[in-house]
DNA sequence: ATCCAATGGATCGTTACCAGACCATTAGAC
DNA sequence: GTCTAATGGTCTGGTAACGATCCATTGGAT
């Protein structure tokens, strides 16, 4: 069938320049499989340890074919990211973090607009939050997410994410399907830009208490401070960016 | 989210359900093309009468093949929304502007999440457009897109295209793209629903009025006013929706 | 009158992706 | 011990979308 394959290069499955009918919407569907996998891990919402769903169900959550899945998950589990086992009560779990792609260049762009626009959603999320009365449920989940920033002091990877799920879940609580993704995927943009800058502890402590002091504005229902707040966290985050990675 | 299916469809290649190995991402590249196509034109990207970029191009663009994107124009030609004529100095050219589709059903919180991302969005852009420095071009391009507005009060539908380009004439203005984006995406999906009530002349010259007025703060750099002043006016459209559309 | 460059129009071979069916494995329930 | 349900693993056939190439048409430039 085949006359082209090499022996002793298993080929796995792709990775370069895709010559052939590759498709539509910003790169391959594989590519974007992977991609949407990294990210879910990357924002905590699958932590290490996890069971991703099934792989029949995972698929229709991406919107993709059970075999394309499969393909982006072997790549996953080749890297070691994540570890199948069969049977019942088996599945696909995570084991560790994926690592930064340091590799990559900076486009000065995408800095200026990652950072801006993480401060328009988190600043309309935090006040729009705020103007909402919460349930015992959002409540607890909320300062439960809070709370978790403050118990990991040990890496950047560990830090990262649980600061992630603790943004995301202000997104969530707005009930806002738009907001909640356009959130997401900005906060992703700009992990990988934070990947690029030293971790540095006092700055995650002084996070830690913005993230404190957002969570009581929210709580006592003040939708100015709750925005002011978020929008001098975000301007935290964007000074520190902007001077570790912006060209002089 | 993209509805473009049309009733007398004389066997245009594809129509209902797409049985066989259909792609990724939000439903086939085919339909996806045909929206962004009809997108671009309700909001006012090309207007009546323009001439679209040369296929090879357009197909770049959209980042879709041209064989993909012609199977769109034969669509968009057979439905009278556009014509083409080759030779050089040739192209494809709208001819009119595409009809609602009243027929879909209304999502209650599609209708919700819309308008309310809408309010977050266009506050924001103006906000941080009032804070720059316009270069001329741009103090004309935007006065000249609010004008444009006041000058038809025949149709709806030629409001509604003119209407979009100012708002997102705004959203361009604060140069970034992925504010830009989610505006364009969020304003097609207002657009959808105002094509289901009724074209109030009193609302429009309102609307028009508040325009003048957000222009005004904007070019006197007055911030907070912007801001406020995009707010009541999405507040304006939103109240507006909701009675008309909400399920009581 | 001829040429030319830019455009729409048409065809061909390749492949990435899909749907669905089936197999293999496992832990708990019975 | 056997059964069962849920899971990962494998295979097959079909097709939508792709890149590439060539053709057809046109209005201006030469």
């Amino acid at each position: 069938m085949d006359g082209a394959e090499e022996p002793g290069s298993p080929r796995p499955a792709v990775s370069p320049p895709r010559p052939g009918g590759q498709h539509a919407r910003g790169g391959n569907v594989f590519e974007h499989t992977i991609a949407e996998l990294l990210r879910a891990i990357r924002l905590g919402k699958y932590l290490v340890g996890d069971k991703l769903p099934a792989e029949r169900e995972l698929a229709a959550q991406i919107r993709v074919s059970r075999a394309t899945l499969r393909q982006a998950l072997i790549e996953l589990q080749t890297a070691g990211i994540v570890t199948s086992r069969r049977g019942r009560y088996g599945g696909t779990f995570v084991t560790r973090l994926p690592s930064a792609d340091t590799d990559e260049r900076i486009d000065p762009g995408e800095l200026d607009d990652a950072v801006r626009f993480r401060l328009v959603l988190e600043t309309a999320a935090a006040r729009i939050v705020a103007e909402q009365d919460l349930s015992p449920n959002e409540v607890a989940a909320l300062t439960a997410a809070e709370t978790d920033c403050r118990t990991v002091f040990a890496s950047a990877e560990q830090f990262r994410v649980l600061d992630a799920r603790f943004h995301l879940m202000i997104a969530e609580l707005t009930h806002m399907p738009s907001l909640i993704s356009a959130s997401a995927a900005t906060r992703d943009r700009v992990n990988a830009l934070l990947d690029r800058i030293p971790f540095i502890h006092t700055n995650v402590e002084h996070s830690c208490d913005q993230h404190r002091e957002i969570v009581d504005a929210i709580l006592t229902s003040d939708p100015d401070r709750a925005a002011d707040l978020a929008a001098q966290h975000a301007e935290g985050t964007e000074k520190l960016l902007r001077g570790f990675l912006e060209q002089r």
